[in-house]
DNA sequence: GTGAAAGCGCTAACAT
DNA sequence: ATGTTAGCGCTTTCAC
């Protein structure tokens, strides 16, 4: 299969008697061509099926329509979301997305943003690895001029727009919710320590006890990894101790799902003895049984408003950094029901 | 903030004193450069952090290590892991992703596919959209010449690469799971008509019926979206008939757990009264509950296998079309068990 | 309103 | 082993 000639602006400039100025310019729709030319340049375009080669557009303008996404997994279904919110800005706006998975690994991370072609990308959407503290390698990337917008896990250092969950309310929500059913002792299941989402719904749980005077106890604050997995060995390390909460209050929807499962191999009644509250709302959250109670985060809502930022910072060159904030709201199922009152 | 200056081989030629052409020759080890000049080169390069201009590359050299990937959703947790699978052997290789989702729109799909720059797209990666027969979008890239390898959602009428799970067997195996735990009256709610994926299931299920001699009912077979809520009106349908099955295979997880929680909604026991055999093994299935037997799809090999074959058909210029197709396993968990039998 | 020509950053002949 | 030059497809002065 030969690559077949594909249709520049010479060939339409040939076909039509004009020269490749007036190609470019009527393609453009810049307003020194006439209607009528323009309107010929138009449909031969059509007609042949011209395809700019954004190569050359991007060579001369300085500029590619793309903008790369660098997140650390997608098959969580709030990154997927994410992802999703961006593609339809991004889509609705003529700019593609270039997709780089980290795999929550910080060495990739680095080595993903020391490769980008920067000439070839506009501006850059992160949300970066749990275990990503030094941030050198976005900060000279952005030094470079090239726009950044962080979203969900967000590094302090860098002064750009960012996007974020209300997490501090959120987890003050899902905890005094936790409260307010009658469940006082309460653990914090979370993740890796050092990452601001992390510590913002930390300080929320943290918060809710403070209002209701309740004393916090350092060893039901545990912190691992973000999986399933370390949700189950969680409860294990817990439920080891003399002093065992009565609530879970899990920084995401993998991690509560992972303490239900081995709060039920101990055949302990979740919503009756314990209580699980989550964070994110995956779609599991509301099939797992008993269903779990979390904070819906408005994940789609954050890749859009994350992309629109960002095209904003690449089309306004001094548009000043912003912080968004945006609200979600605690979905109230069965794994959270009012406590059973000791006998 | 100013988009600072770029570094380009030019500067690298000024700094170094020696022509663009050996700067651009020592960057890309061709052979005919003195050792001792190109380490000159490549160590000035990353002192200065030159980062090679793609564009310029890939209007010089008609190609841009850029792979469009084309598909449905990504909020599907299947999807997902193709995607990382890509993405695996897209990075080792250096090529970028470019992610396109069409939303299951045949619309969408063909505005995408048209407004492809074939100038800065390698090859392509695609999972039609299921109401998407007609793929003469898809041909008219192909007869450019541009690669396009085929996974999961495949159109007959593209003579490429595809790669495919082996969904004929996988039906199979399911079905007569479901016949040698005592099930004989065995429904089938599928997704789209059309799809090749929907068709090689349908054709495994009636596979195992015909080696047990059993009789396939039409109104046991139902057509709808691939979506959870579609499982759920399947059975409410189902279930208005005299002749109601006692078993259900579902084309994929999420109809299998919506048929799963309208069955819960009308006291039937699963895995006693009425079973029910999943599709594609999402972490959802292990969680609700009762637990879905499924047929475990390799989601991150299909991703992989599809990528590598992309790779060669670039490379290659006259690589002939394979097609692969991966074996998946039935997972056995409780939503299958055997049948209670009558009293 | 249109054309001619220079140039974006890089590669690939062709010289030397 | 290195330099010179033309050109990839497009935009953008600068003429007319």
């Amino acid at each position: 299969m030969k690559r077949r000639h594909i249709i520049t602006i010479k060939d339409l400039a040939r076909e039509l008697q004009v020269s490749v100025a007036t190609v470019s310019r009527g393609l453009r729709n810049t307003h020194d061509v006439s209607k009528i030319t323009r309107n010929k340049i138009l449909a031969k375009a059509k007609e042949l099926n011209f395809r700019p080669n954004f190569n050359a557009m991007g060579l001369v303008n300085n500029k590619s329509h793309n903008i790369a996404v660098i997140l650390p997994t997608i098959t969580h279904y709030y990154f997927a979301e994410v992802i999703s919110g961006i593609q339809k800005v991004a889509y609705k706006n003529n700019f593609n997305i270039i997709l780089h998975i980290t795999g929550e690994s910080a060495e990739r991370e680095r080595a993903i943003a020391r490769q980008l072609p920067l000439s070839s990308i506009d501006g850059l959407l992160v949300s970066v690895t749990s275990d990503s503290q030094k941030c050198d390698h976005f900060l000279e990337i952005f030094n470079c001029g090239v726009p950044i917008v962080f979203f969900d896990r967000i590094p302090d250092s860098i002064n750009t727009s960012k996007v974020m969950q209300n997490d501090f309310e959120g987890a003050f929500i899902a905890v005094e919710h936790l409260i307010q059913n009658g469940y006082k002792k309460i653990a914090h299941i979370t993740g890796p320590y050092g990452l601001s989402l992390t510590r913002h719904r930390f300080e929320g749980y943290l918060a809710a006890l403070k209002k209701y005077n309740l004393a916090v106890w350092p060893e039901w604050i545990i912190y691992s990894e973000f999986e399933q997995a370390s949700g189950s060995e969680d409860v294990k390390q817990l439920w080891e101790s003399k002093n065992k909460p009565n609530a879970i209050f899990a920084v995401n929807d993998s991690k509560a799902i992972g303490a239900m499962l081995e709060l039920k191999k101990r055949n302990i009644e979740i919503g009756k003895d314990v209580a699980v509250v989550g964070f994110t709302n995956e779609p599991m959250s509301a099939v797992v049984s008993p269903s779990l109670t979390t904070f819906e985060e408005p994940a789609m809502e954050v890749g859009m408003r994350s992309c629109e930022l960002l095209l904003q910072h690449i089309s306004k060159k001094n548009f000043t950094p912003k912080e968004v904030i945006l609200n979600g709201k605690l979905i109230v199922r069965e794994s959270s029901k009012k406590r059973r009152t000791d006998p």
